[in-house]
DNA sequence: CGACGCGCTGTAAACGCTTGCACGATTGTC
DNA sequence: GACAATCGTGCAAGCGTTTACAGCGCGTCG
């Protein structure tokens, strides 16, 4: 019990820990991290030495000794949405298992790519990998991504070049509508992104196929008049939908291509005195937590789970352990809930 | 335009750079980092060379050299809530203006302290600053927190020691009862979260007591039956709201101490056939945009300017421009919507 | 019984930057 | 015109790890 130097002048180092336990920095250093060629007896003396001072390796030295950082980034176009909410928090509990760090950064939902290639820049050097969030990225990019040697994994849009986790969203697009059809529904409105079409891997355009192709499935000629854009968030749905309403012909249901456009399409059918379904129904894309709440019919996924999923892709792939690209789909599933309806 | 070695072999280094423009490494590490004593021609001569030749400082080699790791933390108890996720957007944006890096680490709402002492061995070395976000924490984290000589803050709770950004959440409570209470209202449940009243500074504590104290101002004995504890989120609401449903005399309005548990109880409100507001008026808290859709009756609060707020004064800590202890507290307002309306 | 291999440990050179200190060249002061 | 102050720069010692390499003792095998 000599507690008397409970409180440090300044953090023990490792070369205090080899001093305690009378061994070398080498050795300490190989004991701590489970490398084999210790012995036993050497390791759990070091491990005692080292609790009891309450080492810490310096995680910059060890960076720099190591060229490793054991931390890994996630980019998000824009991080005060549920969606990225629910990535990161999957990310987060895969990384804080693995005594990984996790940095969280915003690149912006522009297309400009200048703050993508910053924050690039930024990365370089200080993670070990990268979780990219539905993110459009050019090939250069990747190249210089991978040419980097991170270890890096994408959410959303199917990349070539690295691991990717997402659902199929050109099937998405088609259930909605199919639901929406079987219905009786033939003017059908979507509610979608807007987004240049440059990449034709983007999330919204790949919802927008599947929607179109199940019309044409069902015969139907799709009519660019039923398609309106706006911001990806409540407003853009509240505004898009009021736009589709002040048509002469409205359609007499809506495919929002995500439940917070839903949800501003909901909004402002009761400012209206729409009644939905009975006038219009509506179904979303997401299952958001909320959608239970105003009852809206909606196609599940489980965006967590596609964030633990990308971020062990990466801790993998990081270890040396499962170095081969995956693409993996996760499920979608149909929710039917009070907002669609038969056509009146 | 001699770019053959456009793709060097590793990085530039600092002494690639001092090679390449004809001086020491340290006038180039102070030439680029801003510091006085250097002539301008050779500032701009080595900010032209260290462009040329893609030269970005390793943090690893500065953090350890320089002691600061130019990173922040922030602590949330869980983060895929709205709540969380308004915070971080606003210390990310804070932190990726000033060039730092964020890394964002969940610690778990259960009161045992191992997770957040781990937290606290977790950050100790590896960050500048910490943003704590809704945590109880005890007197001793705070001592130990600050004598690892981190810039902290928080975001919440009041705590003593540290700068501290949130509401008046006693106000919160009064100005969301009251507006009950001026509605006719006397029989007045409450939905809050089931936390032991440890520590007097939590915030649903808070709330609570702010109701109790409207109440008793209005000489109504607050009656601990009307009291529903459950899950700070939808869940937890719809359940606790069901509960006072289901009481002989239930109350005929309802104040939530968050949107999201409000939004259960609507949602249980609807399943049970109970008409908001004619049957019972229902008030929030946060604003959450959703509100707005389901037209809640709430008191808004600007939660990621909070975050903002605190992660500016992590940042001006560390420069030592601004050192003092500041309790910041922001507005908070009424936002009477469609789910509160006058005693039937 | 000597050579060899193996298991364990130590030595010391990186890793790429920051910074205290020293020093020469200007400039200003009397 | 000598002396001090100032400015700009370089030297070199860290910062706390990791890891290639060397060395030592011991059992094994020919």
């Amino acid at each position: 019990m000599t507690d008397i130097n409970t409180r440090p002048a300044s953090r023990a180092t490792i070369e205090d820990v080899a001093a305690a336990a009378g061994v070398s920095v080498a050795t300490v250093s190989r004991a701590l991290r489970g490398l084999p060629n210790v012995a036993a007896a050497t390791r759990s003396r070091i491990e005692d030495t080292a609790s009891r001072l309450d080492y810490r390796p310096d995680p910059a030295a060890s960076r720099l000794a190591a060229g490793r950082s054991r931390t890994i980034a996630v980019a998000v176009p824009v991080v005060n949405t549920w969606y990225s909410a629910q990535v990161v928090a999957g990310v987060e509990a895969v990384c804080s298992e693995a005594g990984y760090d996790m940095i969280l950064m915003s690149v912006g939902i522009d297309a400009s790519h200048r703050r993508r290639l910053d924050a690039k820049a930024a990365l370089d050097r200080r993670v070990d990998g990268l979780v990219l969030v539905d993110l459009a990225i050019t090939d250069d990019e990747i190249d210089s991504l991978i040419g980097s040697k991170l270890a890096v994994a994408s959410i959303g849009p199917r990349l070539g070049r690295m691991s990717t986790f997402g659902i199929d969203n050109v099937r998405v697009g088609e259930v909605a509508t199919r639901h929406l059809l079987d219905l009786g529904h033939t003017r059908i409105g979507l509610i979608g992104e807007d987004t240049v079409p440059v990449f034709e891997f983007e999330v919204p355009g790949q919802r927008l196929t599947g929607h179109t192709r199940a019309l044409e499935q069902a015969g139907i000629e799709p009519d660019p008049e039923l398609i309106a854009f706006g911001e990806f968030a409540i407003d853009g749905g509240y505004e898009a939908f009021d736009r589709l309403m002040a048509m002469d012909d409205p359609p007499t249901a809506v495919f929002a291509l995500a439940d917070e456009m839903a949800f501003g399409a909901l909004q402002r059918a009761r400012e209206l005195g729409i009644d939905v379904p009975d006038d219009v129904s509506v179904i979303g894309v997401d299952d958001h937590p909320v959608a239970a709440v105003v009852g809206l019919t909606t196609i599940h996924q489980d965006v967590s789970e596609q964030g633990a999923h990308a971020a062990r892709a990466v801790l993998s792939a990081l270890d040396g352990t499962d170095t081969e690209l995956v693409h993996e789909t996760s499920p979608v599933r149909l929710i039917e809930r009070a907002t669609t309806g038969p056509r009146r």
